[in-house]
DNA sequence: CGATATTATGACAATAATGTCACCAAGCTG
DNA sequence: CAGCTTGGTGACATTATTGTCATAATATCG
């Protein structure tokens, strides 16, 4: 049972995305990376291949209908590699093609998705095929300018350096990076925090507030929390 | 700093629809509004896109088809703008489109829907994108035989009575919960908790098994965690 | 430039969390 | 059963966290 020798704390999980038409593949590959996946691009069946000599990816989504070969054709060949023959494969199809999909699952694909799919539901996908085949959840990243969370291993790490926070702090930390540039009231902060029902004042949100920026100003002197006089706070960098 | 106006103590979910079709738009305009949203509109991209000059929106709906460009060519640029490139879309799609010429091309958008779409379904899915890209009410869910964890929440409750855990025994909790019913060794549960270059004895474990068991008998009497002599725990309702 | 409102900050007390230990209880082996 | 091993448990000291307050600093506005 090797699935847990990992460190959540330096799992990275790597995609590989073969897909022939560039705005296809372009756009996939940067919503995974906005999600935190490591990204990998092929946009032909030999290109893969070549991909997979150096990189093995935990997961792969192949498009059924590549130049040089079919996808299932792939999937075969992958199948064949002792090394990565385990590696989860989620299949796009265009929606007429669709009696090849038990085909495509027969021959070895774990799923498949016909097009056009939401990002949204490929990666919900994705997600549950890495949970599946790792054991563990995929590892939630936020990133913000040199601001990187982890919030399933919970570290924060600010240009490379990891900072130490409280969990409140870190909670604040998160509610910012997941509303960068935006203007945070305290009733907010305290709702979303504190929860809607308790009895915290608002100058708790400031000493709080202190507390984080000093934790940021640690390995970076920059400005990053601004004070909006009268409502809140606001991540941003200047 | 905004270029729109900020309500201090109410945040104000601002989205901008793109549709040429003056009925459609102004009804969809006239549902959000009374849902409370504010709306902007345009009847084109390039009115889309001069809009997006002067509103950062926190989400926007694109209609497919367009009368000066493809709805894909729309996201496109908006994907190519630092400031608003992470913003949610939601795609619409006439039926009729679906098939061929549609195929994948609406993968920069988040989620889609096909035309003619019910403006319950259209809210519910604004709603569902607001709450995950604001980070407020996510639920990261896991559960296993009445105990359920909201890993973004930090919560956990089981059978619906909430219970209170330490970080430690939250993460504690979270790998049995992650592993249902699978040995954990003692020193995967450290190298999982503490990190693998930490110098932590392994009866620690033990104590904090013995916490968590305790938090978890509190408003159940049975047992949940057994015990592996000679070798480690493992989550499993008996 | 004051006068006022608002935020920043240091200090503090109360509480919670954490890791370790010593000792007890329960399994296991022969 | 006797002896050994391993896990359970309560106690404890240490450190971290947290919310609040008082006061200083700063912004805002007439």
């Amino acid at each position: 049972m090797s699935t847990f020798d990992e460190n959540p704390n330096e799992m990275q999980n790597n995609i590989l995305i073969v897909e022939d038409d560039m705005a296809i593949r372009e756009m996939m590959a940067f919503s995974l990376r906005r999600e935190g996946f490591e990204t990998y691009k092929a946009s032909s069946g030999n290109e893969a291949l070549e991909q997979l000599n150096q990189v093995h990816p935990d997961l792969i989504v192949i498009d059924w209908g590549l130049p040089d070969m079919s996808g299932i054709d792939l999937i075969d060949m992958i199948r064949r590699d002792d090394v990565i023959k385990e590696v989860p494969i989620i299949m796009l199809t265009a929606r007429a093609e669709e009696s090849d999909k038990v085909k495509g699952l027969e021959r070895g694909a774990d799923d498949y998705l016909t097009k056009p799919a939401s990002m949204l539901e490929l990666m919900a996908r994705i997600r549950a095929h890495l949970r599946r085949s790792s054991g563990f959840e995929t590892n939630h990243r936020i990133e913000y300018k040199g601001i990187v969370m982890d919030a399933d291993a919970h570290e924060v790490s600010i240009d490379g350096n990891p900072i130490n926070l409280s969990l409140t702090e870190f909670k604040l930390l998160k509610l910012f990076l997941q509303n960068p540039n935006k203007l945070l009231a305290r009733e907010h902060i305290l709702n979303h925090i504190w929860g809607r029902n308790t009895f915290v004042e608002d100058r708790t949100v400031d000493v709080h507030i202190l507390r984080l920026r000093k934790a940021l100003k640690k390995h970076h002197k920059e400005k990053w929390i601004q004070t909006i006089r009268g409502v809140g706070y606001k991540l941003a960098h200047t």
